[in-house]
DNA sequence: CATGAATGAGTTTTCATTCAT
DNA sequence: TATGAATGAAAACTCATTCAT
């Protein structure tokens, strides 16, 4: 009983927190209501904030759960990767997965670091984000790029959120292929220059 | 005699632009207000609507500003730079100027980003830039890269942007001469991977 | 349960049209605040909006509230009357019942002539307002006063229009006996013309 | 010197009360601006004030111009007419004169009763307009009315001011003839039915 | 006298949040 | 728990009026 209940609660989080990424795609912007949130997930205003305790929370609830989908996805690849290079190759691949790489999730990433411009724990989280893959792409790339492998992991970091960025701007579809192809060619061309 | 009160006017526009920018920075967001400019500026709420018809003509007016400040920094490097690649440098260069590469500009780079999304003529713009951009780089690319020269441009483009997302995260002093290098190393070594 | 709740809203949309009246006529003009409504309603000026979506939408409400009254008088006494020139006479007394002749109604119906000017709605509502009066004279004199009915008609409908106005600048009781009289005398003055 | 200064100054202000018809007629209310009223008269925006003290005083001055183009025809007409019942028709051809009967002309008086629901000032005028018309016609009619003639005088000048409101509605060009006609015939009408 | 730039008070409108049911 | 009616604070925007030039 109390079981269900919970399970009824957790999906309608879910719910919530898939309605805020379609609704921040939808008026591509953090100017999205909470009522506007609430009646996407078909619950009312006032549940969103039962539930999350208030606005900024369910933002950040959101934005919990993209980094999260994010890591899993890279854990995943990570684990499953046999060479440090193709470790490098799961990060990248991670990084434009058909569910992160979608339309609606490249708005809400935008979004997400417009907040982290003011709220604390936003900017927390995207930090940790931003340096846990570092240190992920330079454990990767110590072996075959030694002293380089910090500014080659830099610069892949930097390239992956600019393909992000870049995207945000187009209406046509993501290629998925295309962005990791971008990134892996410069990868390899940097380690390339190396010898 | 009406020279001196247009200088006047177009001073105080020039000074609202401006603190549109360090208001969008200090605030971190595109939730500032006109109120919060007009004081920064030193004028009264009304008159930023009389001088530009509203927050978004405002908005749109200073992200004008930005490109502008962007392009002549751009063009006044590619015309006196010799060889192709020492344009694609100046280019590079530009991007990271010490007024573009500002963190008060940065932030409001971020927040065009986001405008972008929902208003057509924010986005057009963006696109505008976007296109002349890499048209530029490929105009000097081809050169040194032949058929490469698309796919180089594309890279040196998103990875420009990429840098400007991260440090809008950061709240350490941007170091234009890193960044440079970061985008220069890796155009180099994806020239150099060519031959 | 939900019937309680929509008789609520009904109410309290209710209370706010009457508001809207009441302000009207105690401000004397269409320059009536939202907030002033709101607060003779009892409500929070929020809430005048949630219901009806905005100021002229208020009024146009309230121009519905009239006309629907008028409209249900009319069609009362139309109905109960037995002879064509008695259904004329209802269509008079009508315009003058104790709800129609107050001087509330009075300044509400003047701010709604004024309205008319450039909302398209109201300019609508009211042209049907006059539209179907004169219809209705019409259809009731034509028995007795043949081709010279329309002429009538249109004597008959701007007298009492001119008697509202003419009672929106006086400051004593409309007296409804004498306003029916003046239109009724006429209209039997006109009638024995013919013969 | 003074002389033709001053003359301009008159014609700017009769330019500027033209331009308040005019406004308030595009307009189709008060809510007219001083700025745009000034901008079609030719004139800056702190000039109406210089010269009229404020809004108010403006449209005041505006009702003053209607109502003395009004008086000055009906006792032109007065004056020329040999017969008392002449009189009267002068009074209500000059009603409807070219001048008074234009859409510019009914706007600005649809507004002018309005304004006189809070402006002392403006109902006292417009008080006055109304005896002064009710004597008059009542010193017409008297010779050939008797006791009835402030009856007839009455519903003669309610009749005037309803054919005014109606035409505000209307978007076709006011037909002076019918109008002329329409009143004429009723006053000729309860005339008739005294004998 | 004339301008029009500038002000700031006043109004509409929006929305996160609360709370009675 | 869940609802959605209601609030009220905050923000954009308007415009009569002022005043330096």
């Amino acid at each position: 009983m109390t079981g269900k209940r919970e399970a009824t609660v957790a999906a309608r989080k879910r719910d919530l927190i898939r309605a805020t990424i379609a609704t921040i795609h939808a008026e591509g912007s953090l100017d999205v209501t909470m009522a506007e949130i609430a009646a996407r997930a078909g619950v009312s205003p006032g549940l969103a904030h039962h539930y999350f305790g208030g606005k900024d929370q369910l933002i950040l609830a959101t934005m919990r759960h993209l980094l999260a989908g994010l890591q899993a996805r890279s854990r995943a690849g990570w684990d499953a990767a046999e060479t440090p290079r193709a470790r490098v190759s799961a990060l990248v691949q991670a990084s434009f997965g058909p569910e992160q790489f979608a339309p609606e999730t490249i708005s809400a990433w935008l979004v997400v670091y417009v907040m982290a411009q003011k709220n604390a724990e936003a900017a927390r989280m995207l930090r940790i984000y931003v340096r846990r893959l570092r240190t992920h792409l330079i454990v990767g790339l110590r072996p075959v790029a030694g002293g380089q492998a910090e500014a080659i992991a830099e610069a892949a970091g930097a390239l992956i959120d600019g393909v992000y960025l870049r995207h945000a701007l187009r209406s046509t579809r993501p290629d998925p292929a295309a962005a990791v192809a971008l990134v892996e060619e410069t990868i390899d061309a940097r380690l390339a220059a190396l010898g």
